[in-house]
DNA sequence: GACAAACACGAGTAAATGCTCGTATTTTTC
DNA sequence: GAAAAATACGAGCATTTACTCGTGTTTGTC
């Protein structure tokens, strides 16, 4: 097995370039027809430099899917103080939404890895962990406002509201900044429609 | 421009042969990864006899798309008597769920064609057109349910359900028989909790 | 400044894959 | 039953693509 090299600063910064690169080529082709050869000559890099530092094209998915999770983290951080779970649902709703269209909107390439459904079966395993992580995000705000509804229940309204999320995602970010505030409005109804039931149980 | 020769028995029934074997592949494998050899092989046939009647993987694609959605029509006219469209929200849902979870069960690769959102640019025609169709038929049930509501919303909450509809698909069809119920349940929740602002706004 | 480690290059390789083509067999047509 | 049209084969071609490797350059260490 060999051993990572002690990265320099060169090193570093290539790897950032290459993530970056990575995430533009996704954006545009899709992961599977998305070819390694076009992400090293995106990042103005030969291809035997690429390998230097990702030993293949899923170890590059992985890092990017990992980019991304920790920004999604991040901005969710920052939307949430205590006590925004008791809001009222539709700004409740409004509040996890806003950030992730934001990064989703950034980060080019996000979709292409948390979107689809064909993957191949080698990527399964990152896009899995990042929709688990989203999945994770939701289920923490869902038991905040929810605390006397058993785990199970709160997982799978998790895992659906999630899947809601990605499913309108796509439309959100294609379609022209001038007519996103209306599929962002729909998306919301769709969850606050969805939700609304447990409100009321309480 | 080669003309279309003039079919006979054993050639029509090969056509339906080899849509049935591009239906396990593409179940198995996905668009993307699916290879003609194997649905030749799959299907008994050598690759030289499947390109006598398709000409590429894409017209494959076509055909099996048409045909799933004619079996989604008729499926669809079987459920729907006149008068439907006033059941309660909850039955109405689920008269058009039922239908396409079951034409999805009976046939694998619908979801490969139908649900992805990463596939190659070639075949997005195809599957564009099967999402219409679907986005179609849901258009018109909303417009027998809300007469007055205006054709623009109408299209917009039409497409919003059928990609609810499409990511817990995905779902529905892949968890063991035993657990089914509760994801359908799920999805019917969610539909109609969109779709219950509309009811009390009559 | 010398030595090693990291970085960089890019032509090239092996494998995969959509598809072709020459040829042979079966079915239809007359 | 003979000519024509349709069906069938499968080896293999052309292309694509993930990845390698030999070689040369830059950076860090002593």
């Amino acid at each position: 097995m060999p051993e990572e090299p002690r990265r320099q600063a060169r090193g570093q910064r290539r790897m950032v370039q290459l993530l970056d690169a990575a995430a533009v080529v996704f954006a545009e082709a899709g992961y599977a027809k998305a070819t390694t050869n076009a992400i090293a000559r995106q990042a103005g890099v030969s291809p035997g430099t690429l390998y230097q530092f990702y030993a293949n094209k899923e170890a590059l998915a992985e890092a990017l899917a990992e980019r991304y999770r920790s920004e999604l983290a991040a901005a969710h951080q920052k939307a949430f103080d205590p006590g925004t779970a008791q809001l009222p649902l539709p700004e409740l709703v409004d509040r996890m939404i806003r950030p992730m269209v934001e990064v989703n909107l950034e980060n080019p390439g996000f979709k292409a890895l948390f979107g689809s459904g064909d993957l191949p079966d080698k990527l399964t395993a990152p896009t899995r962990a990042l929709q688990r992580a989203v999945t994770g995000r939701v289920a923490e705000v869902l038991a905040a406002r929810y605390p006397e509804l058993p785990t199970d229940r709160l997982e799978t309204t998790a895992a659906v509201a999630t899947q809601i999320f990605a499913a309108l995602l796509g439309t959100i970010v294609t379609t022209p900044a001038t007519h996103r505030e209306r599929w962002i409005t729909e998306l919301n109804q769709a969850l606050v429609g969805y939700l609304t039931p447990l409100d009321q149980r309480v």
